[in-house]
DNA sequence: TTTTGATATGACCAAGTGGTCATGAGTGAA
DNA sequence: TTCACTCATGACCACTTGGTCATATCAAAA
């Protein structure tokens, strides 16, 4: 069966049905990473047989393209709206709504945030580049068009290297939303558990950090 | 055969020998992650046969948790070593040298270091926890020594929050690295394929940000 | 020369993988 | 009722995996 035509087979299925196979093999992959995915757990998870998957998607990669696009829209979704919502406001204060938002997102879709972080590292994943390019030309252009608007209001300090900047904000940014997630990379602030109040706390300190420097 | 018998067995064998199993399965799990990594490969790769591996080792986790072992033997070194080297200079430049430290390290030992990578999102990795909260435990203790000598000399701004600064160093720290190992994180510095120079450049930028911030 | 103990070997095993396909069920049109 | 078409099913396939084990090799001791 072509590609086109497994898709549009699985497009006309009941939403009910296609969400409970969508929702199955997004936690496969999640919890397992490409490789371990299993489609024999996944079928068995959906409550589907295994020829049906083949009815839907060409193969594994198939499968895999499909959730990844899904994922992919959410991302931009979410920057988007972000972006629009804080124009107005001070270049420091969008960094902090900006973090806020992040740990939101990773905490309202944690299987999607889950894929991402695993596929950084696993050079044997179909697609890779194509998805981490993506999601990484996402978030710098976020970072460069905040920075371009602060610097047009004179919200930054005259002469500080862009490229540098953008370094610096993505480090950060990605290196929070890691420590949410994952306790063994949180050693020292403890966000896994904290309440909402202590991660606001947290996110104020460091951009002050970021704004004034350890030595001002 | 009992697992030390075991070990005792492969450090009885001849030093090349030991080499050319280590530097197989060491490759092996650098390049594939724990569980894609197959010890069919391994052996053809070492030239040895398959049961000889369990003549060395109890089995795949006891090989895993070898060359962790000694990968973390040369982390602990290294920090040391550059903690030491350091002792006497200004804080920020202890900054600049720390992470050209790393650089190096994961240049001259990038098989290591992309294990590293690998593990800290797959939650499926024996030992993981143990081995994640060991590297990170001793990044975090070395930046919180930098930091207090720091203190204790007045090279920091007074009332600097204490974690948010081992956290932010940390991030940059491991985000660097992480750039120039990894191409696809690696949008803004082009730090792949950068030569020394450019290398220091990047580096000495970084750190002036860290000290100054971004609107003094 | 024989014995002994450590080490080497690869055919073999059960289990699991992604993927296939012949068969059947369900449904609306003719 | 028959036909045509879409979708569902799970036994089955070739292949790979980590791990085992009976057997062979070999050196030193006796």
């Amino acid at each position: 069966m072509s590609e086109e035509a497994a898709l549009s087979t699985f497009r006309h299925l009941p939403p009910d049905k296609q969400e409970r196979v969508l929702t199955a093999a997004l936690a496969e992959f999640a919890d397992q990473g490409y490789h371990q995915a299993s489609l024999n757990r996944m079928v068995a998870q959906a409550g589907i047989a295994k020829g049906s998957l083949y009815q839907y998607f060409p193969n594994k990669e198939g499968m895999f393209a499909y959730i990844f696009q899904f994922a992919l829209k959410l991302v931009r979704r979410t920057l988007t709206t972000v972006k629009e919502e804080t124009l107005e406001e001070n270049f420091f204060v969008r960094l902090e709504k900006s973090l806020l938002a992040g740990v939101a997102f990773s905490r309202e879709h944690p299987r999607i945030f889950s894929l991402y972080l695993k596929i950084q590292f696993d050079k044997n994943v179909p697609f890779r580049e194509e998805f981490l390019a993506a999601v990484r030309r996402h978030a710098t252009e976020y970072f460069a068009s905040l920075v371009r608007r602060a610097q047009s209001r004179g919200e930054l300090r005259p002469g500080v290297p862009r490229d540098a900047t953008l370094f610096l904000l993505d480090a950060v940014f990605d290196r929070f939303l890691q420590a949410v997630a994952v306790p063994a990379l949180d050693v020292t602030l403890g966000l896994h558990q904290a309440t909402d109040a202590a991660i606001h706390q947290h996110v104020r300190e460091l951009v002050g950090l970021l704004k004034d420097g350890l030595m001002a």
